[in-house]
DNA sequence: CTGTTAGCGCATTCAA
DNA sequence: TTGAATGCGCTAACAG
């Protein structure tokens, strides 16, 4: 059963449009607060940003003006005359993946106390995009650029060149970075879980992750699965390896279809979002054992795997504090240290009760 | 088990670094692109804004030289002349919230196909925070302001009606708007949802939401499950109340205490977040029949709601059509519309296996 | 259709 | 410690 509602109303009554006399929207210049505070523009420009260049009673005056005018200062104005920025720019796969949030959240938090903001936009893992998008945060004078990408168009890498920024690579680790890279390295990740599935005593491990065609992460963590088997003396089977789209749905039918294709697989690997999940929910609602009649392992770890009955075995990617090194490293290259940063954050194994 | 890998690397290698000669970074300006197609400034101005409006011929020449240059044009100089932004702020109670950013996604959606952009910041429900925000904003001179919140301060109030920027206000239907809404109600929702459950045959259903002091949207909600009960004619029952924190073991916590408080208690209402999939979480490891032993309904169409075992009813909003929504009439406004928009988009309720 | 003049609001640089 | 001159890169308004 369905209810539903909705309204719609068009009405002429608002505070704001009824107190707008001046279109465009303004305020108080820099130059008003001066008058009132009977000192030149200057000070009050420094009374805003050195204040301690100031006596402490010209100081006291000006901000008093600040307070009555209630003056907003122009940080585009200021922008453009000093050649600096609080803006940074940062551009992830997805704003609807909650794990990217994480990074976004880091980045955001750590800025904030910086005095400076972030201009996010989504790339829908796209190359294309992320061109586009660069080109428009250059265009905004941003000042650093955070991507949650390793590959990018010749034309952005050009841009980026040409436009000075500093950037920062998420997602991975390159082999040949632009400029600074804080990651973990997905190959490395999937090995490490692969090799765990096997000292738990799995013997036919499937692999199920996104295209590994256009994304470089799949690409990488399917790399490292391989190199897993590899180590362990085992072949490569294309039977225990597939490629899907995101998504709960997508997971279910993945599980389902490999273990029609592979009876004797034991445990399935899925290296891909929300993939594991929707796995498990399938096999609940088989009544299937897990991990008696079929092992499930996940990559990222949302909060909801350690809820589930069974909890769900996965990796853990430290996403936030991506963000926040992002951040940190990025205001260091913003205030002149220039020794490039290669941080490898890590990853941990998470061992729960689905395997 | 816990595996481990993290690794830190200090490099002088990096490409930028290595070719960044100017720091602060810039690139070719406008008077650049003029000399190298041998035309005026204004040309090439006019050239990458009104092309229609020049020859052919000269239009082709200014692109040309654009593309040879590399030029990427600086919008905060065209800002600040123009008098006009390409950005619109965004603030919502948290990024890391699924439902949010199904709206901010909206929102960037449509303001992009409009050459805009999307500043994002998030208040963590705090009013204080949010005026912080909108001071930031302002300053940067966003062209508009989106804010999922209908209480704001008095200051934060005042510094929005001084710039006369449009805003619109999401997240709950406000009696006396800023300015725009586009929003559902929270309180016609919520008791929607207790006429249905009651409709269903459920005799004591219980209520569990976040803090109504400090979280308006709860309280509304709050009001709405009241508004159910007394058109049902049934009186409130304070031991079928709670209030508790965010999160799946909150939620958990809460079925578990209200069945023990009340046992009668035949349905669970969950009015926030996640709060639903905890608690069938921990019905599920109880081995308690959902909705035999206990029924549970949510607020929000999670994706991962129709996938749980049982399946999970509960309220659908229109969260991105919210961000789309918000963004156009944002857009509309800098065109020029001066109609208010106030836009109740509704919502539904959707009967699943747990009801 | 194209060019010229003026100035957006602030910070830098110098002088007082 | 404070102020005056100059210009950031671009667009509006007008002239040609």
């Amino acid at each position: 059963m369905i209810w539903r509602m909705a309204t719609v109303t068009e009405t002429k009554k608002s505070r704001v449009s009824e107190a707008k006399v001046r279109p465009g929207g303004q305020g108080a210049r820099m130059r008003d607060v001066a008058h009132a505070a009977g000192v030149s523009l200057m000070t009050v420009s420094r009374a805003l940003r050195e204040p301690q260049k100031l006596s402490e009673e010209t100081r006291k005056a000006v901000l008093d003006a600040v307070q009555k005018i209630g003056y907003v200062p122009n940080s585009v104005a200021a922008n453009l005359a000093s050649n600096r920025s609080t803006v940074v720019g940062q551009i992830v796969p997805s704003i609807q993946n909650s794990l990217y949030a994480d990074t976004v959240k880091g980045t955001a938090d750590v800025l904030r106390t910086a005095g400076m903001h972030l201009l996010i936009a989504d790339s829908g893992y796209s190359m294309q995009e992320e061109e586009a998008l660069i080109g428009a945060f250059l265009s905004q004078r941003v000042g650093g650029l955070i991507l949650h990408n390793t590959d990018h168009t010749p034309k952005a890498l050009q841009m980026i060149e040409r436009a000075g920024v500093p950037v920062i690579e998420t997602g991975d680790v390159p082999r040949d970075p632009i400029d600074m890279v804080v990651s973990y390295s997905n190959a490395d990740a999937a090995k490490a879980m692969t090799l765990h599935l096997a000292s738990r005593g799995f013997k036919r491990i499937g692999f199920v992750s996104l295209d590994t065609r256009t994304n470089r992460r799949a690409r990488e963590r399917q790399r490292g699965y391989l190199a897993g088997l590899k180590s362990l003396g085992r072949a490569k089977d294309p039977l225990l390896m597939m490629e899907v789209p995101g998504g709960l749905t997508s997971g279910s039918h993945a599980m389902v279809d490999m273990m029609q294709r592979a009876p004797d697989v034991d445990a399935i690997f899925f290296a891909g979002d929300v993939l594991a999940i929707g796995a498990l929910f399938e096999a609940q609602r088989r009544g299937w054992k897990v991990p008696g009649r079929i092992a499930i392992a996940g990559f990222d770890d949302l909060d909801i795997l350690q809820h589930t009955v069974p909890r769900l075995t996965c990796l853990r990617l430290p996403r936030l504090e991506i963000g926040r090194r992002s951040a940190e490293a990025l205001l260091g290259r913003m205030r002149g240290d220039d020794a490039p940063v290669l941080l490898d954050l890590g990853f941990e194994v998470i061992q729960r009760e689905s395997t």
